[in-house]
DNA sequence: CTGAAAGCGCTAACAT
DNA sequence: ATGTTAGCGCTTTCAG
C-alpha cells in the first residue's frame, strides 16, 4: 500500500519544456486550430522524449470526453492463426488512427462484457458477431459505439463459407452432400450459419439438402459418422473447419476409407496443418487482414458519426483446391 | 461529433438513492471502515441497478491513483485451445479479486506495449516470458507493475518441459534424441529454453545431446529432416510442440518411415488433434489453469506490496503416453 | 501564439 | 452514519 513513486505528469513535461500544460496537450494532440510554431513544437517533443512522457488514458478520457480504447471481444474458441492475422491487421489499422486495441476472452468465466468495456472505457467495441441485446444495450449505456465484422444484414455473407464449400463439391459432380458439425455448443451458431449456406447451394443447384452429422473429435466417433454418410449415399462432407476435417480424415483412415474416392472432405480456415494431411485438405478461407483492415475502417466510420457497417464484399471467402476433394 | 447523451454518473444513483455521491462510492468499494446501515445500502444498490449504473474506469483510475485492469500480453504466435484455457481462468480468477483483465496481442505492427499500458492505465502487465529491459522500464514508468508465469528464476522449470520429454524418450532406451525447432523466430527463445532441457537430461543420463534442427511445417522439409536424424542414428525426437510434431509424423509418412520405430516422436501442449495422428502423439503439458490461478495469485500479492513471483511448482507439466514413443 | 482556469466522474480525507 | 470538499491528470474554452 505504499504510495508508488509520482509518475511524470503533463506539468512535467510543461515545466521542463518552458512552456504550459496547455501547449504540451495542445502539441501532442495536433489540436486543429492551434498554429504553434515549429520551434516550440520541438522544444516540447524533446521533453517528452527526453522524460518519456506517456500520457494517462484515464485523465485524457475523463477531461476529453471520449477515450481512444477500442475492445475488441472474442469468442473463446474461435481462436486460431486465422484470428491472430485478424487482430493483428486490426490492430495496426486501429494504430494509424490514433486509436488502441485491447482484447477480451469471451466466455463463461470473467466479468461480463460491458464491465470490461466500463472499466478500459473503451469508445468503442467490437466483436466477430452480433451481441446478444442484453450486452448491447449494456455496452451502449456503458457509453461505447457497437462494431460487427458481420452485422444482421452481411450476415447472408457469413454463409458464403458455407455456400463455397459446398459449390466447389457440386462443381466436382457430387450430388448428396455431408456436414460435419463441431462439437462445441458455443459454436453452434456459427456453424448453423455456415450449414444455412450449404443448404443454400444444395438447393439451388436442386439435390437433397446435406445431411449434417454431430461430431466429436474422436478417432471412433469420426469413424462411425463417415460410415454413416457412406451409407447415406453421401459422397463428400463440407466439415465446420480444418480441425474437424482433419479429424473426420483421421476417423476415415480407421474407418479404412480413403480421401477423396469414399468419401471427399472439404475443411476451413486454412490452418497450417491443413497442407500437410494425407491427402492434402481442400479448404475455403477469408482474407482475415482484409477484413481486419476493414472492421477498422467501419471503427473509425462509427467514431466519425457515420454508421456501423462493414462491407460484405470484404468477407469474401475463396476456395483453396488440394487434394482431398 | 456529436455529444452523446450524458451517461449516468455516481450523481445520478446519488440522487436517486438519496444520499450523496460518497455514500454511493462507499457502499460500491466496500470502503473499509464505514458502517452504511443495510437499509441504506440496499437502497443504493437498488438504485445501481436500476440505472444500470458502472462506475467509469477511468474516472475511478483517476481518483484512486490505481486502476483495477490487468493487461495480458500475448505472443501472437503462441496462440492455441492451450493458452485459450490459460487466459480465461487467469480472467476469473482475477475477477475473483476484483480484477479486470485484457489482451494485448504482441508483435510487430500496432502500438508497442507501454502506450497500450498507459491507454488503458494497467496497474499490473503480466506475461508469459520476460520483456526486454526497455520494455519493462517503459511499463514501470508508465506505472505498472510487472508479472511473468515464469520470472527469471523460475526459468529453469519451464525447461521442465524438454526435460521431461527427454526423460520419458531416455527412459524408453533412447540414447541418441533430436529436437524439432520450430520455424518462427519469435518462438525462437522459448524453444531455445525446453533444448536446454533436453541437453540437460541427455547430460544427466551421460548421453550425447540432442541434435536440434529447424523444421518448417511443409512436408518434404519436415521429411528431409526425418531422415537426417535417421542417417544420424537418432531415434526419437522431442518436437517444439505438438504442431511441430504432427508435422514431423506426416514427413515421416511421405519418407515412408514409421512411428515410432523409425523413429520415436514427442510433442508438446496436447492439442486435440495429437490424439488422432497415427500413430496418436504422446506429448507433455502443462495445467494450464492451475498456471492461469496462480500467476493472477501473483497478481494479487504484487498489487499488495508483496514481490512478484510464480511458485514453479504451478508449472509442473506431466507426460501423456500416447503410442508414437 | 500561449497561459489561466474550469471542469470531466470519481475517491478519500475530513467534517459533521 | 453520511455529507462536504478537494483534488487525480488532462483537455479545452476563453483571455491575453
Amino acid at each position: 500500500m505504499t504510495r508508488p513513486a509520482k509518475r511524470t505528469t503533463i506539468a512535467d513535461v510543461a515545466r521542463a519544456a518552458g512552456v504550459s500544460p496547455a501547449t504540451v496537450s495542445f502539441v501532442l494532440n495536433d489540436t486543429p486550430g492551434q498554429s504553434i510554431p515549429e520551434e516550440t513544437r520541438s522544444r516540447v517533443l524533446e521533453a517528452v522524449r527526453r522524460l518519456d512522457y506517456r500520457p494517462r488514458g484515464s485523465a485524457r478520457s475523463l477531461a476529453a470526453g471520449r477515450s481512444d480504447v477500442v475492445l475488441l471481444s472474442i469468442p473463446h474458441l474461435s481462436i486460431g492463426p486465422g484470428i491472430t492475422r485478424f487482430v493483428e491487421q486490426f490492430a495496426a489499422s486501429l494504430a494509424d488512427a490514433g486509436l488502441t486495441l485491447v482484447t477480451h476472452l469471451a466466455g463463461a468465466p470473467g466479468r461480463p462484457l460491458p464491465d470490461v468495456c466500463a472499466a478500459v472505457d473503451a469508445s468503442v467495441v467490437a466483436g466477430l458477431d452480433p451481441f446478444d441485446e442484453d450486452t448491447a444495450r449494456g455496452l451502449r449505456r456503458a457509453g461505447a459505439d457497437v462494431v460487427f465484422t458481420t452485422d444482421v444484414e452481411a450476415r447472408p455473407t457469413l454463409r458464403g463459407m458455407g455456400r463455397l464449400q459446398a459449390e466447389h463439391l457440386i462443381a466436382l459432380g457430387h450430388r448428396r452432400l455431408g456436414y460435419a458439425m463441431p462439437e462445441h455448443p458455443l459454436l453452434r451458431k456459427i456453424a448453423d450459419e455456415r450449414l444455412l449456406g450449404v443448404a443454400d447451394a444444395c438447393a439451388q443447384a436442386g439435390i437433397d439438402p446435406p445431411l449434417a452429422l454431430d461430431t466429436k473429435l474422436d478417432l471412433t466417433a469420426m469413424a462411425r459418422a463417415a460410415r454413416r454418410w457412406r451409407r447415406e449415399s453421401v459422397t463428400a462432407v463440407c466439415a465446420y473447419n480444418d480441425e474437424v476435417a482433419i479429424a473426420l480424415l483421421a476417423g476415415m483412415r480407421h474407418a479404412r476409407m480413403t480421401a477423396p474416392g469414399d468419401l471427399a472432405v472439404m475443411g476451413a480456415d486454412d490452418i497450417p496443418l491443413a497442407r500437410l494431411t494425407d491427402p492434402p485438405l481442400s479448404t475455403v478461407a477469408f482474407d482475415l487482414e482484409k477484413v481486419g483492415r476493414s472492421l477498422a475502417e467501419a471503427v473509425v466510420a462509427t467514431l466519425s458519426g457515420g454508421k456501423p457497417r462493414v462491407s460484405p464484399a470484404s468477407l469474401s471467402p475463396h476456395v483453396i483446391h488440394r487434394a482431398s476433394t
